[in-house]
DNA sequence: TAATCTAACAACGA
DNA sequence: CTCGTTGTTAGATT
């Protein structure tokens, strides 16, 4: 349940309030999240500065004046919460990670289930697997008309696995996609070589549409920002998605939850056709 | 219809042969059966030499004296024959392929269907993504059971499928897999996590006995050799494969032919069971 | 009848 | 709610 708008908001804050400083330790609880032991782990980074934050699809980069990376994946959720010691906003009680900084700031982070933080060099950092081939996401700049609809060229794939598939279009998981399907009349396993110039533009629109929207909220109500705050963007903003039972809000018909490959998909039988 | 055993009775004629036979000349009727072009390819082995010819699973490798291998791939099936021109045994009609060397000898490549002839240096060879990964085939020496019995471990795919997989063991297609399966009392989409070691012994000594049999008879009666002389492992050497409806030899119970995947399976349902 | 690559998809594990 | 790996299947290839 962490998405585009919450990972990117994330990163955001995170770029801003760390920017410039330096790293004086570091705890790693449970090592299979890393990808080298906590002892490499800190002599890489210690005394290093945060050059910078920025989200690649799902994945937060840290990115260090030594040119060392950190790249931070919460998997199916998680926290990751900024702390000031001895201020009000304490150190979470669990955690599998955390950064202090010389200043007595720092960040912890706790999975909810699977989560990851890598450590990389710049060289890593290109032909890192778990990342390198994932897309633009719909916030880049980059991600014009022109360049969406020029992804499902000679595709066959149906559109929710398109869409959901990283190395399609980068952030989008499995809640924002119901409203977004929704929202362009498509249902989950119409075939992308099937969609008509109309049913692309749609798509298009309600992609950005939504991502942008619960953004301009300040993204889930469920999940909380770097500084602990929940997000605006409630159950009530959600279109059909999670509302199994309910009339739907366009043509009253009740909305059903079915399965779409491994993944539960919440659609109007009616405005939602195959 | 071109398996091990008729591959490797063709690399070694061939071998025997055409080693230290020069290129003369050479004809591409069908370019898209290569990774070069006509031109390219005469010029990289006019006047070379055959170094020697083998196989590596149902590939043919012909080494040549100047560091180029030319491999052949007969796909679905085809004729690859000797011809001694101003001779009795002529060129056939039609074919995609031709090699003439210096003494007015040469062979020609009929295929059937699809089949590929690459030009590739010694580097290439290493790297040729259609060969590079294609597993020891129940002819070489080293294909002891240990060696087989090493190949399963943590596997999870059906035996049929697995044997069929060029990565797994080389050079089992299907013809003689369905023999090679009834021998050993399996059915084609049994687990190979769930076989017993006495059933991987049984497998190992049907799949050396059928390969080795259809070998000592000269191959397969419907395939020509070298020199254009038919086999002798005739259909009343199967056991079951192609007998659909027609008694087990076993057990009398009436044969299936049943689809498996994508392929189709020839099984006695009393001895080969799930 | 036969071979293999590819894309899409399902099941499983971490 | 994730993602990777492995295996399966349908389609295409000249």
């Amino acid at each position: 349940m962490a998405e585009l708008p919450e990972i990117y908001q994330l990163s955001i804050q995170m770029n801003q309030c760390l920017t410039g400083k330096q790293i004086e330790h570091l705890e790693i609880v449970q090592e299979k999240c890393c990808n080298v032991s906590e002892q490499a782990f800190v002599s890489r980074v210690k005394r290093a500065k945060v050059k910078g934050v920025r989200n690649k699809g799902k994945w937060i980069i840290v990115s260090l004046s030594n040119g060392e990376n950190m790249l931070i994946s919460l998997g199916m959720g998680g926290d990751l919460l900024y702390f000031e010691l001895a201020q009000s906003n304490q150190v979470q009680e669990k955690y599998q990670f955390l950064v202090q900084f010389q200043d007595c700031t720092g960040f912890s982070i706790k999975f909810w289930w699977f989560g990851k933080v890598y450590l990389v060099n710049e060289q890593e950092l290109k032909e890192e697997k778990l990342i390198k081939d994932i897309a633009l996401t719909p916030f880049d700049d980059e991600f014009t008309y022109e360049y969406f609809r020029s992804l499902f060229n000679g595709k066959k794939a149906g559109i929710k696995s398109f869409l959901l598939n990283q190395k399609n279009v980068g952030g989008i998981g499995n809640m924002y996609i119901h409203d977004i399907l929704f929202k362009s009349g498509l249902h989950p396993n119409k075939k992308v070589s099937e969609l008509s110039e109309e049913e692309f533009k749609k798509l298009y629109d309600s992609l950005l549409e939504r991502l942008h929207y619960s953004l301009s909220k300040g993204s889930f109500s469920l999940e909380k920002d770097f500084y602990g705050h929940n997000g605006g963007y409630t159950t009530d903003d959600f279109l059909i998605g999670y509302k199994k039972s309910e009339p739907c809000p366009k043509c009253e018909e009740i909305i059903q939850s079915i399965k779409t490959g491994s993944t539960t998909s919440y659609i109007c039988p009616e405005c939602q056709k195959l």
